[in-house]
DNA sequence: CAAAATTAGTTAACAGTGTTAAGTTTTGCA
DNA sequence: TGCAAAACTTAACACTGTTAACTAATTTTG
């Protein structure tokens, strides 16, 4: 069946097209910059079309998601040679705070935005797999800190909603402009990576 | 001036009209219940009528948001009484989580929503009132415990920051549904709790 | 008191949004 | 070649915030 075979490969090459369009659009103008009539004039087909691969715009939001998530991975990479579990766990939350920073808005689809959860949820396996294995990494790393007694005993869970939270909640209020009024714009970087320091420290059970 | 005197008092009643429809939409259908058409149709004026009252929708917004700022001072009238300022520490915190749970799409407007901040930053003196007051309080009781040496001595700025992060980060992970895939809904609450014990018992000098 | 000027409010329109039902064109196969 | 299925488009719905231009009411002035 090759004639079967190249509509296959037809429909995939335009699903692809649908969201390169969708990623440009969402690279240079934001979120608010990705409409479903304006993906269908770059690929050059009319609106509804994109309908025909995509259920809704909330399912392209959702890709461009996972997209930040690989993006994430791959701002992580080196990390694993980090022998230090502390030191591992410290450098993961340098480079989230990095990430965040570098790409507001994939960490506001990933982590602050409704609409890739509304699609999870509208899906019949509704896991929020992108997030269980963050987690599971920070998880892990703490984990190992714990066994190596390079940190307090304690509830795993409960230390990694405190870490992530941290975290996130200083990247969200500086790309949703809360620390703008309140700090120095030259400050609030530093800062950010000072706090994160002043954890790592209290932490620390050496110190 | 009497007439002059009843005519002000009449735009100040139909500007608190809109200002309670607004709340009203809100309340009842959240940030996306409110509109400019729907606001009009309920104080029964044109649509365009409301832009006499209000530059634009960012300002009533921006409006909204100093009501739930006003709601979470209530939230926090009787943490005064609390004479440790390490006890004081922990109610402001659990206070900030209850509050942001009990009001998600309040705190949605004053943390996480761009209206307000860019209604601020169209105004001449662009100062972020509201925040600055909040974030100042969590700074004193910080001092008051370094100064009792509660907590280990370092930049307050730093931890404030550190624990604001922390607590926003925990509400706005679980109001913008990032915890729902990832634990068991009964759970979030107590873990969040959980959590800020740990971050104030790994300050605590004492423990 | 009547005319002019100011204030208050409305109508109509612009330029966009996501999405659906119905209709048309293209394609593949018997 | 005819027909069915797939692919795609047109037109429409029901909204959104916002502005310019117009009308109606009210106040001030001559």
């Amino acid at each position: 069946m090759g004639i079967n075979e190249r509509k296959e490969k037809q429909k995939v090459e335009l699903k692809q097209q649908i969201l390169d369009a969708s990623v440009k659009l969402f690279s240079e103008h934001g979120y608010d910059g990705v409409s479903m009539r304006k993906i269908a004039e770059i690929v050059e087909y009319s609106p509804t079309t994109v309908y025909l691969y995509f259920k809704d715009k909330n399912e392209i939001l959702f890709e461009l998601h996972e997209i930040g998530f690989k993006k994430m991975e791959e701002f992580n990479r080196d990390i694993i040679d980090i022998k230090n579990p502390l030191l591992r766990l410290h450098k993961l939350g340098e480079n989230y705070l990095r990430f965040g920073l570098e790409y507001p808005d994939y960490y506001d689809l990933m982590f602050l935005l409704p609409a890739p959860m509304e699609f999870i949820n509208k899906m019949q396996d509704c896991n929020w797999t992108s997030g269980d294995n963050a987690l599971f990494i920070l998880k892990s790393i703490l984990q190992e800190c714990m066994d190596k007694k390079l940190i307090k005993h304690g509830d795993v869970d409960v230390m990694a909603m405190a870490i992530w939270g941290m975290v996130h909640g200083m990247v969200s209020l500086t790309i949703r402009k809360r620390f703008e009024k309140l700090l120095d714009e030259s400050e609030i970087i530093p800062s950010m990576n000072k706090s994160l320091n002043w954890l790592m420290n209290t932490m620390d059970t050496s110190s």
